[in-house]
DNA sequence: TATCATTGTGTAAGCGATTTCAATGACAGG
DNA sequence: CCTGTCATTGAAATCGCTTACACAATGATA
């Protein structure tokens, strides 16, 4: 492996000349030649282990989600890629497969070494995670959620189901359900919930609190949850989902409960998946940027760390979301 | 930032006694226990990157995928993470959305430092791949594409696409179409597709050239196909694609041309999508273990690294596959 | 008793970069 | 001619850890 203190050699320089040549330092014109000839001769890439120790920065950034394969943590990992790799970072990915138990130890993991920053994606927010963010070594940017007093990149989940429930109150005729999540995650679990109540609510249609569930955002809880309303509830119309997820297994649940392509008509959903709209012709959704939520928390942190003018700095950030097919 | 050398000192041993402590080397039971405490009180975590420095290792993974929204992809990546998270090793994630240049960008960068080895999720293989990989410092796996004098973990696409076709021959009366996707991919593109071919040809129910067309992997490819195709050659009556995610596009356009839910039992995949089985109650498809093949991969990755005796060492693995819905 | 493994320990030499520091030479101003 | 800037430069000191080496004990073996 050659080093620097090779390609010095080779070009009749010190090591620290080198450096400067690499680091934009003082360097004379015909020196910045030898050495640019020197490296290219030699095929010299610097130590990125060695620069880490020396500068204590690694250019990695941790990356925690609850769960890979989930449209919507993939779009947002897809957004965080982006902004990494065009300004020189690289991701640490850490897949905490839903458990808030791990999400703390990767906290503490990364943060005691090498990476400049973290990107959580995050669901459930406990108190120890509050105090864990707070006591953070390195700046730290939230996505999907709103906790007070860290930067966060999350959707207005209350409003947009808000919205939702109102729109739909008025185009169902008959008893509307609701499939939640747990309401540790306070976005997609509490908010939402509260939202589409009010929704209905203001728009003249409570929510009968016996017609609502919950399920683990799987598919298949979506579908045991749908399926139960329907045996108990039978002249349930229609039935809200907290997740695109939930909704497929409902839809699918009223396809074999009251035949083929029924369902299609009476769930709703949150997050826009892109195979749900293709082969339903698309349910009502909220549409949330992921990919920007992804590309805005990982400039607002890289600005940080980068020190860029103007920055942006660590604050809260909330996006737009959409109604669709309402 | 506490280092070794101070709990050395509160130790009243030397920072070598630590290391060796750390690293299981001798050490008698009295310093052991005076460092054990000494590490507690002051709360040393080692530094990843003088260790880095010092041992040339970084217990870092490099995994270059092509397109992380992708559930194929998401569930190889889940079984890369399960098994990295297991034996202490981290992942560095590259997201090269579906651009050769920047899997060979990749590759030079991972090798060229941080990382100890490498997984690939592989699509197309060029020769530049080829010799990217033969010269390669650290050890690489690919996942996804058999290449001759690389370790790999694959399925294969040619036996499963011809049992898929041999099976679809009989039971579909009317002519078949197929769309497939890039011959680069040689296990996507040119395995499926001649495997699928000769498995019909072996039914005796040969596959029209004329009803071949080529989508690029997305939803929307797979929909715009099947329309041009519905419109040259209105009798078609099934069409069988290279991934569900283009089936799914498939589906949708045969209900718009023939009425909802005629799709359903008129198209067939690859890769048995969770969330169209859900929906479509199960369109004929071939199963593949994808979170397998991250497992195994990782696993041979690390066996190598971590010399782990009786190791199964890098080589080729076939993986299984399962046919369903048919 | 002499000899030799076996264990336990500290000293010190790196790993390969960055960066401080002092030194140099050139050049403008007085 | 002297002095003060200013751009350039290399020597050398880190960064925090691992490990080769030398040296002691200690107990076992001949």
């Amino acid at each position: 492996m050659v080093k620097m203190k090779d390609v010095a050699e080779l070009a009749g320089v010190s090591s620290a000349a080198v450096s400067r040549y690499l680091n934009g330092g003082y360097i004379s014109a015909d020196k910045a030649e030898r050495i640019k000839q020197a490296i290219e001769l030699t095929g010299y890439v610097r130590s990125s282990q060695a620069r880490a120790l020396r500068t204590g920065s690694t250019k990695l950034i941790g990356v925690i989600v609850p769960k890979i394969n989930s449209e919507s943590v993939s779009r947002i990992t897809a957004g965080i890629g982006q902004v990494l790799g065009r300004r020189g970072y690289q991701m640490l990915l850490a897949n905490t497969d839903n458990a808030a138990d791990r999400e703390l130890e990767y906290l503490d993991l990364f943060q005691n070494h090498p990476v400049d920053g973290i990107v959580l994606v995050a669901t459930m927010v406990t108190d120890e995670h509050r105090a864990a963010i707070a006591s953070c070594r390195v700046p730290i940017v939230l996505i999907g959620q709103h906790v007070e007093g860290a930067a966060c990149v999350y959707h207005d989940d209350y409003e947009a189901a808000f919205e939702l429930g109102h729109a739909l109150a008025g185009r169902v005729d008959g008893k509307i359900a609701y499939i939640g999540v747990t309401e540790e995650d306070r976005a997609a679990g509490y908010d939402r919930r509260r939202g589409f109540e009010a929704g209905l609510r203001a728009a003249g249609n409570p929510l009968d609190a016996a017609l609502i569930r919950r399920g683990s955002f799987t598919l298949d809880s979506g579908y045991s949850a749908a399926r139960e309303l329907l045996s108990v509830a039978p002249d349930v119309s229609f039935i809200a989902c907290a997740t695109d997820t939930m909704a497929a297994g409902a839809l699918r649940a009223i396809d074999e409960v009251r035949g083929m392509g029924e369902g299609i008509h009476r769930v709703s959903g949150f997050g826009d998946n892109a195979f749900l709209r293709a082969l339903t012709g698309g349910i009502p959704t909220v549409h949330y940027g992921y990919l920007t939520s992804g590309v805005e928390a990982t400039s607002m942190l890289l600005d940080t760390l980068d020190g860029v003018e103007g920055e942006r700095g660590l604050k809260t950030l909330k996006l737009g979301h959409q109604l669709m097919n309402v």
